[in-house]
RNA sequence: CUCCCCGUAGUUCAAUGGAUAGAACGGGCGCCUCCUAAGCGCCAGAUGUGGGUUCGAUUCCCGCCGGGGAGACCA
């Protein structure tokens, strides 16, 4: 089976090592594919790593596994190169094999079963709703989908989840910020904007929302809304006095507002958390981004499971109170200071929440829990793991990601992300200047951690020059071929393969034999960009193969093998751009 | 001050400790009477710096220089 050339050189080379060196026989078999040709399809540096141990010249090594190699089908030879490199050459026959393979399982091509069905949560986005999804988020979004999709492939049974932070004082700072708008709206004066509250216009649109269907039933009196606030200082002032003033004075209006409004908060409140939630959620599906778990904050807090994670750390002894609050001892386990859990006012913190949620992700019984997180994040993974491990869960089985910010730059400017201030590039935006495709790819071609300077203008005015064209024209060549071809597809299984004989033939075959490798690795490394990668490598060599041959040509045997070839390319483009959430036109 | 991420062609990015460090864009020169020129071929161009580990280092370790991020009884 082409599919499974590599394990075949694998175990092969196992039983080498075996005669060669039964001592060795736990050394772990390497074999890349060169990026030079001449050597080879397969090579190993298995005898360079056993010089160490044996104390021998790595060439005699290579050349006794060599001769201990047993024979192969597959295998035409087997060189020593270089320090002791082993090079494989593989037999065509084999090699091309794989286009019938591709054709023959087709959607299924490069389905890994290494995650062995295990369960595996997939965490990503979580971002307050409390405004449009910007920039950032999208490349969250697009990579927590292509991961989720990737592992999937690799066999994993994967759940994809956002965690709604819908508790909390952000969630009231946009209540109150609507419900500011709405007063001026309807007409209330003396009440100035409060320079920490949300300051979109997609704010005073949830306003405009309520006066149609509320009319002026929240309209309260300006010195009502304002009592006992201490008052906005100066525009200008940034000392910490002043920041701490505003703090207070839009604590205090929130503080108003619940007490003005009673019943009616809940309203409010709900209001622009369900608007903005369902703004994201859309947002989301245009950009092919689905959820199967829409996991909400407040739940934690209504069934009392962060009071019960609070507990169970208290129990295991691991909290301890300071100045009125509760700490929880994270030090212990690794973390550079301890943590308050639940503050002097008796309020818990978010971390108290996080721990809690995930107490609930171990309790739901999934073998590996990946969060996706801002590369902001990073200071959380010590006390979040240390949580775990003082309830005595495994903190392995959490993995998490960390996704830098991309940068966006605007007329050669950085431009703000920040969604308080209202000045930012959405999502949305973003998408509809460069295109779902090509956004979802440009987030996809780079890797996570990887720092991303984005500039729109060249995004924007690059759009034809983006690389998923490029893949998508490959696609779209096949499928003018097949066209005009004209045959029934189901012909293509009996094609002659061993016409395919050119050096450009070949060596697009062994890309071919490729996809399955890359997604191991890719599922491996939780890097979606390698298929990326390798997509274009495909296309590339694929293109140069389409300018040098005709596939069409009148010999009909050479004619069906080609377009057999084909046919195999299309597949695994349309294969690997469904994982990175990318469309496949049959014509461009 | 402490911690984290990152320094690779002019630019944006690749490279499980391997062989001659790969692409794309930009620059130069060619290719459409021929299945889609959103394509192909060729040329020029790079590992910040100083040590260390070893058969071998862009990769691992330490120093320095430079860029970004984090530090709360905030979320």
């Amino acid at each position: 089976m082409a599919q499974d050339v590599k394990s075949e050189l694998t175990a092969l080379l196992q039983q080498a090592l075996s005669s060669v060196a039964p001592e060795a026989a736990g050394t772990p078999i390497l074999l890349e594919r060169p990026r030079d040709p001449s050597h080879g399809d397969f090579a190993t540096n298995l005898a360079m790593q056993l010089a160490r141990t044996l104390k021998k010249n790595p060439r005699d090594i290579a050349q006794r596994l060599v001769n201990e190699l047993p024979p192969s089908p597959l295998v035409t030879a087997a060189e020593i190169a270089g320090a002791g490199f082993i090079n494989f050459r593989l037999d065509t026959g084999a090699k091309t094999a794989t286009v019938s393979t591709v054709l023959a399982v087709g959607d299924e091509y490069g389905r890994s079963r290494a995650g062995g069905n295990q369960k595996v949560q997939v965490e990503f986005v979580s971002a307050n709703p409390t405004g449009p999804l910007h920039v950032g988020h999208g490349r969250g979004a697009a990579y927590g989908a292509s991961l989720a999709a990737l592992l999937a492939f690799a066999g994993w049974d994967v759940t994809r989840e956002y965690y709604v932070n819908d508790a909390g004082r952000q969630m009231d700072i946009l209540a109150v910020s609507t419900w500011l708008r709405y007063l001026d709206q309807q007409g209330v004066t003396g009440i100035a904007f409060p320079p920490n509250g949300y300051q979109g216009d997609y704010v005073r649109d949830m306003a405009r929302q309520m006066t149609i269907a509320h009319g002026d039933q929240y309209v309260r009196p300006a010195e009502a809304v304002l009592a006992g606030t201490p008052g906005l200082p100066e525009p200008t002032r940034a000392d910490d006095e002043a920041k701490k003033q505003r703090e207070d004075h839009l604590d205090a209006l929130i503080a108003n507002a619940k007490t003005l409004l009673g019943p009616d908060w809940a309203y409010v409140h709900q209001h622009a958390l369900a608007e903005q939630l369902a703004d994201g959620r859309n947002d989301l599906e245009e950009f092919g981004v689905h959820f199967d778990v829409w996991f909400s904050e407040k739940s934690l807090f209504d069934t009392g499971l962060v009071a019960r994670a609070v507990e169970l750390l208290e129990q295991k002894g691991h909290l301890y109170v300071q100045a009125g609050a509760k700490w929880f001892r994270s030090t212990v386990f690794g973390d550079e200071k301890d943590r308050v859990v639940q503050r002097e006012n008796g309020l818990y913190t978010y971390f108290a929440s996080d721990i809690a949620y995930h107490l609930n992700k171990y309790e739901r019984g999934f073998d590996k829990v990946i969060n996706i997180w801002g590369a902001d994040h990073h200071g959380y993974i010590p006390r979040v793991k240390g949580a775990l491990a003082a309830l005595d869960l495994d903190p392995d089985k959490l993995q998490v990601a960390l996704v830098q910010f991309a940068v966006l730059y605007r007329n050669g400017q950085k431009a703000s992300m920040s969604t308080r201030s209202g000045e930012f590039v959405t999502l949305r935006e973003l998408r509809g200047e460069v295109g779902n495709d090509a956004c979802r790819f440009f987030y996809a071609l780079r890797k996570s951690d990887q720092h991303l300077d984005f500039d729109l203008d060249l995004a924007k005015s690059q759009t034809n020059e983006n690389p998923v064209y490029y893949i998508q024209y490959a696609h779209a060549r096949v499928c003018s071929v097949l066209a005009q071809w004209g045959g029934d597809e189901a012909e293509l299984a009996g094609a002659d393969l061993a016409l395919l004989d050119s050096p450009r033939e070949l060596a697009l075959a062994s890309r071919l034999g490729e996809f399955p490798e890359v997604i191991e690795a890719a599922a491996r490394d939780l890097a979606p960009h390698q298929i990326a990668f390798y997509l274009k490598d495909l296309a590339a060599d694929f293109h140069t193969w389409y300018n040098a041959e005709r596939m069409l040509v009148d010999d009909a045997g050479l004619r069906l093998a080609r377009v057999a070839m084909a046919a195999a390319v299309r597949q695994i483009i349309r294969n690997g751009m469904a994982i990175l959430g990318v469309s496949c036109p049959t014509s461009m």
